[in-house]
DNA sequence: AATTGCTCCAACCGCGTCCAA
DNA sequence: CTTGGACGCGGTTGGAGCAAT
């Protein structure tokens, strides 16, 4: 079993990587780039492999890397793009800003695929409602009590919809094939959100503008959006781009309110927002009591659980791209319809 | 306290593709 | 056209860390 070209040409150490070892690295790319892998360790005086060295400085030094746990959102996307890309990790991977394909690899692994294969085996599952009823302990936001969620928007066209924003990422994805046949994320900013349709009208438009600070009220979608896509700009309900400045503002300041606010909870940002959608109590109603509230402590991975019931039993196992397909061979778009409150 | 079993993930390996010579 | 080096990708492995016994 032959080693690289590269690697036999001098003896290389191999294993975990030491401290110094990291440090050499960095200063050496941040300092003059990684140019030619294969002349990389020589250069940052390394007794590594060029390849070696990619992969550490790809999967763990760069500097734009998201580290810890994926966030409900980030599963439930990798969920979604596992049905449609199957094992095309590093195609997943893209949609999942600071994310390599190798820890999308390893959470699919260790975590999802054994969530899958155990709902496969329980064929038998309650029906669909229960189980969202079920699998979707939630904690509530307080400060989003002039959310009012109407139940039966949840369900639409026989599909569940998530009972929150994860969702609208879900029906956001489509297939851009003008483009360059790879999945775009796009509309996110005006999928439907059915949760958010009962809210006031002079809510909904600071909902819009994204300056209700005194409610500590913000777009789920734009949260979603900016991480999805941190350079992307949006629109107004009216078709106006958002003032660059109040943007900035706005997202920054939820940026520290959600660190002051996670100090005990160690969570991504948009699973903040996930929390904004009570569902305790039945669809819609805050959770009854402290007890009630304890119980609605929800890991990740119930939420994983959650996701995988919502989705067709066969689609996050299959390799293929059915999912795309209707029942008559034609790719579907899955083109949302946009209550007319969301903008165009 | 020691041992065993398990999980998770960093790192490795082999193969395919691209491209320049 | 062929060859070989570089790179990227997906599959696999090894071991650190943790829990159970």
């Amino acid at each position: 079993m032959g080693h690289h070209s590269c690697c036999n040409k001098q003896k290389v150490k191999r294993g975990l990587w030491s401290p110094e070892e990291d440090e050499k690295l960095i200063n050496y790319i941040t300092t003059y780039g990684h140019g030619c892998w294969s002349s990389v360790p020589k250069l940052a005086g390394l007794q590594r492999c060029g390849k070696s060295c990619r992969l550490r400085w790809i999967n763990y030094l760069r500097p734009d890397l998201k580290r810890g746990s994926f966030s409900p959102q980030e599963a439930a996307l990798i969920i979604e793009l596992h049905s449609i890309l199957g094992n095309r990790w590093a195609q997943i991977a893209k949609h999942l800003p600071g994310r390599t394909d190798n820890e999308v690899k390893n959470f699919w692994n260790s975590s999802v695929k054994k969530k899958l294969l155990s709902h496969h085996d329980h064929l038998l599952l309650p029906s669909l409602t229960t189980s969202v009823e079920t699998f979707f302990p939630l904690t509530p936001n307080p400060k989003n009590t002039n959310i009012i969620l109407n139940p039966h928007l949840n369900h639409h066209q026989n599909q569940i919809y998530l009972p929150t924003s994860s969702s609208s990422l879900i029906q956001g994805l489509q297939f851009d094939h003008e483009a360059s046949q790879d999945l775009k994320i796009h509309n996110l900013l005006h999928a439907p959100n059915p949760n958010l349709q009962e809210i006031s009208p002079s809510s909904y438009e600071d909902t819009w503008s994204l300056v209700n600070q005194e409610n500590n009220l913000l777009c789920p979608h734009y949260i979603d959006e900016k991480f999805m896509n941190p350079g992307s700009t949006f629109q107004n309900h009216e078709g106006q781009p958002v003032d660059p400045s109040i943007e900035q503002k706005i997202f920054q300041s939820t940026i520290e309110d959600y660190n002051v606010s996670s100090s005990q909870e160690q969570e991504p940002l948009v699973a903040r927002n996930i929390h904004s959608y009570p569902s305790s109590g039945g669809f819609g109603y805050p959770p009854q009591d402290q007890s009630q509230m304890a119980d609605l402590a929800a890991n990740h991975m119930e939420f994983i659980d959650a996701i995988i019931s919502s989705f067709p039993l066969s689609s996050s196992l299959s390799s293929s791209s059915s999912s795309l397909l209707s029942s008559n061979n034609q790719v579907v778009t899955n083109t949302p319809s946009f209550p007319s409150c969301w903008g165009p």
